[in-house]
DNA sequence: GCCGTTTTCGGCCCGACTGTTTTCAGTCG
């Protein structure tokens, strides 16, 4: 089993073990752990197998270790089949219903026994919700509006499209003369992937002026709640919006606190304990000895609000208790890599395959954006849908390449392709031709649903071969959309940093593969990360800034990432003699 | 279930809002 499939298989229990109304706090053991061992950078099949002590891993102890082991050994974990015996895993979709939490979830399971959510659908039909001890007629209500949106599918958007809507709602709101800050926190300002929800934060003392503004963005469907100093509404697209508004004083308080993440935040709130503060969205207060709220030490911008604790200002992308907090006790915040970095994009497309624009618009559009290199990766002939290019096509494009050059001085463009690994194991293009290439990107288009062994073999393959510069897309995901090829990324790092290839990140918002654990542990194995538009027309290469924000929550700083480097610094990189490729 | 420069037991972040309550539990972030 994976890394990932061990930390899956402890959320399972977490979430069964919450409908159990078990104790809270082993609850957040079993999540801890999924988190701690989802990051790992080593397999935990290898540290089983070496007889390492599973419990030096933070939030592990004897207990969770023991279980790692049998999944390691086995396969399976007995007590996640007697949680599901106990309790059908059919009943976890509810907890997905906005306003249903395990307690009542358990309630509708036990006296009803309500095991789905078609079940609590046609129960809140009869009436019957309504007639259980702590339900009403209001939460019946609730819960039969909520099923609708539980039933859509995970609907995190990505965070491109939380980005047009939150740069429409900040549009909105900041006209408004009773608005002093502004800013939107939450997952969106951490640079997540994909995007939940979006948290607002206004500094103001017209809390009621505020919220009435916000009531009038159009697109607001309903209002959710409103209180003295928060509100929620929904849009008309189901994405939900939170505002909270807060005094000057405590806008940075209330700015760390509605950043998140939970699990940072709990571990702050900890940290703060231990040195006799409390903090919370108010700002950071010094407790008395009868543990009494007492002075304010810190609250109006976040700086202060870490430094009163002793802690550095940790970039929203890195609040994630994923280790940062080990990083700053270290002294060692990195400094994380930005869009202005980027100096080339090593993966493009044009209409030679299924790109819309010619290979000369390419080039001006990427000398407008200041790129200083660029290669030119079309489709091989496999890709018959985007009409992929045999041998002949592909040099006649490198010949196209040759007479294009003498034009442009302030740009390098790479003779490259995006050679598919066949079914079959093989290369699409022969070595000949791939041993012509400046830069040779590598990656799978069919038989994505083959075996693990299958797949591995492909990829492996295709790392160690001479030519390839870099494998594109490593899993295959697509966000929302597609599963990851049943691969094992840990090992397919290790082998291109035992034989000096690269790895890309790409930029495609519906991509961002690889995504941010795997960028850390290439960082930590000292695999070069290649952040790639893989534009299939000249507006596509704008979305390097996505790829950016996922370099920047796996902790990349611009010397981890590959074309942040001038090109004749890239060059002692690749696999080719640095001879063989252009100045 | 984890953890320990006050602890191997007794802690484990903190507050806003809603609905169903007559003073608070549950949910959410």
């Amino acid at each position: 089993m994976t890394n990932r499939e061990i930390s899956a298989v402890f959320d399972q229990v977490a979430d069964l073990l919450e409908f159990q109304n078990a104790n809270p706090f082993r609850v957040r053991a079993y999540r801890n752990g999924a988190r701690k061992l989802k990051d790992l950078p080593q397999p935990l099949s290898q540290l089983v197998a070496d007889g390492a002590d599973l419990t030096d891993i933070d939030g592990i102890g004897k207990d969770l270790a023991e279980k790692i082991a049998t999944l390691v050994r086995t396969g399976s974990l007995p007590m996640l089949a007697e949680l599901e015996q106990q309790v059908p895993a059919s009943v976890l979709p509810m907890l997905r219903v906005p306003g249903l939490g395990p307690k009542k979830a358990a309630a509708l399971y036990n006296e009803l026994s309500i095991a789905s959510l078609d079940m609590l659908r046609a129960a809140c039909e009869e009436g019957k919700v309504r007639e259980l001890k702590g339900f009403g007629k209001k939460t019946e209500e609730t819960i039969l509006a909520g099923i609708a949106l539980a039933e859509r599918a995970n609907d995190r958007i990505y965070w491109a499209a939380a980005d047009e809507v939150v740069q429409a709602l900040l549009d909105h709101l900041r006209p408004l003369g009773q608005v002093k800050q502004l800013e939107a926190a939450g997952s969106y300002r951490r640079g997540k992937e994909t995007v939940g929800d979006i948290d607002l934060l206004a500094d103001s003392t017209d809390v009621g002026a505020v919220m009435d503004r916000l009531g009038e963005f159009p697109g607001v469907a309903e209002v959710i709640a409103r209180g003295d100093t928060k509100m929620s509404v929904r849009l008309d697209s189901q994405l939900q919006v939170d505002l909270r508004v807060v005094p000057s004083e405590s806008f940075g308080a209330a700015l760390q606190y509605f950043t998140g993440s939970k699990e940072h935040n709990v571990e702050v709130r900890g940290l703060a304990k231990q040195q006799g503060l409390r903090v919370n969205e108010w700002g950071v207060f010094r407790l008395t000895e009868e543990g009494e709220q007492g002075e304010r030490v810190a609250g109006a911008t976040e700086e202060e609000v870490y430094q009163s604790l002793g802690l550095p200002l940790f970039p929203p992308e890195l609040r994630e208790a994923r280790g940062e907090f080990e990083l700053a006790s270290e002294g060692g915040m990195p400094d994380l890599i930005e869009l202005a970095d980027l100096r080339g994009d090593l993966h493009m497309h044009t209409n030679a395959t299924d790109g819309k624009a010619t290979l000369r618009e390419m080039v001006e559009a990427a000398r407008q954006r200041g790129r200083e290199y660029i290669a030119i990766t079309d489709h091989s002939k496999r890709v018959s849908m985007a009409g992929g290019l045999d041998s002949g096509r592909l040099r006649a494009q490198w010949e196209e390449i040759d007479r294009l050059r003498p034009e442009y001085d302030d740009i390098v463009i790479l003779k490259g392709i995006e050679c598919d690994i066949l079914e079959s194991g093989e290369m699409d293009l022969d070595d000949d031709v791939l041993a012509e290439a400046d830069w040779v990107v590598a990656s799978l288009h069919y038989g994505q649903k083959q075996p693990r062994e299958k797949i591995m073999q492909r990829l492996l393959f295709a790392v160690q071969h001479p030519s390839v510069s870099i494998i594109a897309h490593p899993t295959g995901r697509l966000i929302n959309r597609r599963e990851p090829y049943d691969l094992d990324v840990d090992q397919l790092i290790e082998v291109a940093a035992q034989h000096n290839k690269l790895l890309e990140l790409n930029a495609n918002p519906a991509r961002l593969d690889l995504d941010d654990s795997h960028c850390a542990i290439a960082k930590r194995l000292g695999v070069p990360i290649v952040i790639s538009s893989d534009a299939h027309h000249t507006e596509g290469m704008d979305v390097l800034q996505y790829g950016v924000k996922q370099a920047r929550r796996a902790g990349l700083t611009a010397a981890d990432v590959a074309n942040t480097r001038a090109w004749r610094d890239l060059k002692p990189l690749l696999a080719k003699q640095a001879a063989d490729l252009p100045d």
